[in-house]
DNA sequence: AAGCCCATCTTGACACCGTTCAGATAAGTG
DNA sequence: CACTTATCTGAACGGTGTCAAGATGGGCTT
C-alpha cells in the first residue's frame, strides 16, 4: 500500500494512514473548538470521512480520547525534557519543570483536560500516563535527589515528594487560567509573576521566584 | 399552592417545587452514574417530568451544571466549617482543611468535576465559586495568618500562599483516586497515610503528617 | 497475470441527546 | 366567577455514538 494523497486529485478509497490522520484531526478540532465540540463525527468530518470510518481504527470514542491523551503526555514529556536545563541547579531545575508543566498545559487547554479526564475514567490510561511520562517524572525525580528532598535510598519517601509536586503542578495547571485571579495577577503585573508568586508558596517549586 | 407531591396518587400538573426537584435528581444521578450519566433527559426522568420541563428553571444545561457547582461549593464550604476545630493549633487547623477538602472530592466525585468543569467554562462561576467558598477561604486564611506564613499587611502575598494551597489541594483531590498509585498506598498500609504524606511533602500542610 | 480475500470505507438505520414551540393545565388575581 | 400567567406536555428538529450490511480495491495466492 503506497502513500497516496497529498491532494492529488479526490481521496482515494483506503486512505493510506487514517488513524493518524484521525489523530491529527482530533487535536486540531480541540485547539480550534475546544471539548465540546470535539464528537467522532466532528472528527470524521475534519478528516474527510464517513461517521462510520472511525471505528474501523478506534473501537469506541473513548478509545479515540485515549489515544489523544497518551500523544499528549508523550508531547508533554518532550516540551518537559526540552525545556529542562540538567546543567542547572537543582532547585531551578524542579522551578523549570513545573513552570514548563503549566505552559503546556495553558498552551493546549484542552487536549491536558481530555489526558485527565482518560486518567480518571480508565483503567488502563493511568500506567499509560505514567510510562509516558516516565520521561519527565523521572526528571523530576533526579532534580528532587540533588535537590536533597529526599535520599535515594528513601525511594517512598522520594516517591510522595514527586507525587506531591505533581499533584500541585496539576492544581496549578487547572486553576491559573480562572477569571476570579485576573484582579490579582493585574496587581502583580502579570501571569508571569502570579505564577512564580504561586510556585514560591509550594515547598519543592520554592525557588521559582527568583525566575519571575 | 399548597405542598403536593409525596405519593398521592399522581403527580399533579404542577409540581411545586421542581427546581428543587431537578438539582436532587441531578446530583443523586452524579453520584449514582457519574457524570457521563447526566443528562437533561434523565433529570427530567429522575424527577418524572417531561424533556422539556426543566426549560421553565433553567434556560440551558449549562444553568442547571452552575447551579449544581453552586450548591457543590457551598457543601464543601459547610463541610470544611464543620470539619474544622478553630481551637486547634494553625497548623493542625491548615492541615485539616486539606484532608477536608480532599475527603469531599472523593465522597461526591462527580459533583466535584462539575463544579470544577463549570469554573473553567463559565464567565460567572468563578466569582459565584469564590463567593461562595468565602467561608472555607476565610478560614484558610485565617489559619495561614496564625501560621505566620504571610502577615496581614502583606496581603498580595497571603492570597498567594492560600491560592498555592488551594491549588496543591485540588491536584491530590483530582489525582488521589488514580490507580498507578494504588501499589504504593498498599505499601503504605492505606490512602490515609498515602494522603497525609503528600501532603506533608506541600509546604503549608506539613502538619498533615501528624494526623496519619 | 488472474482471481480471490479481507481490511477498509460508505450508506443507512437506531436510540439518545439538547432545544424549541404550540398547546394543555391549573394556580393565583380581579 | 372569568381571566391572566406560570408551569408542564407532546411533538418535532438537528446532532450525536454506534452498529449492520454492502461497496471498494490493495495484496496475496496461484
Amino acid at each position: 500500500m503506497k502513500a497516496p494523497c497529498p491532494f492529488t486529485g479526490p481521496r482515494p478509497y483506503h486512505h493510506g494512514d487514517l488513524r493518524r490522520a484521525l489523530l491529527d484531526a482530533a487535536t486540531r478540532i480541540l485547539d480550534r473548538d475546544g471539548q465540546g465540540g470535539l464528537s467522532l463525527r466532528a472528527v470524521a468530518r475534519e478528516a474527510g470521512v464517513s461517521p462510520a470510518a472511525p471505528y474501523h481504527h478506534f473501537k469506541d470514542k473513548s478509545e479515540l480520547m485515549l489515544a489523544i491523551a497518551e500523544e499528549g503526555f508523550d508531547q508533554l514529556s518532550d516540551y518537559i525534557r526540552r525545556t529542562t536545563n540538567m546543567s542547572a541547579l537543582p532547585m531551578e531545575r524542579v522551578a523549570a519543570i513545573g513552570l514548563a508543566y503549566v505552559e503546556f498545559a495553558k498552551s493546549h487547554p484542552a487536549v491536558y483536560r481530555v489526558m485527565y479526564d482518560c486518567s480518571r475514567d480508565s483503567d488502563a490510561m493511568p500506567d499509560k500516563a505514567h510510562d509516558a511520562e516516565d520521561g519527565a517524572f523521572s526528571l523530576l525525580k533526579r532534580a528532587m535527589i540533588d535537590m536533597g528532598v529526599a535520599s535515594p535510598d528513601q525511594e517512598t519517601d522520594l516517591e510522595l515528594a514527586c507525587i506531591a509536586a505533581w499533584c500541585a503542578a496539576h492544581g496549578l495547571a487547572e486553576m491559573v487560567g480562572f477569571k476570579q485571579f485576573d484582579a490579582l495577577k493585574a496587581e502583580m503585573g502579570g501571569e508571569k509573576a502570579f505564577l512564580a508568586g504561586v510556585l514560591s508558596h509550594l515547598g519543592m517549586f520554592g525557588q521559582a521566584r527568583s525566575r519571575a
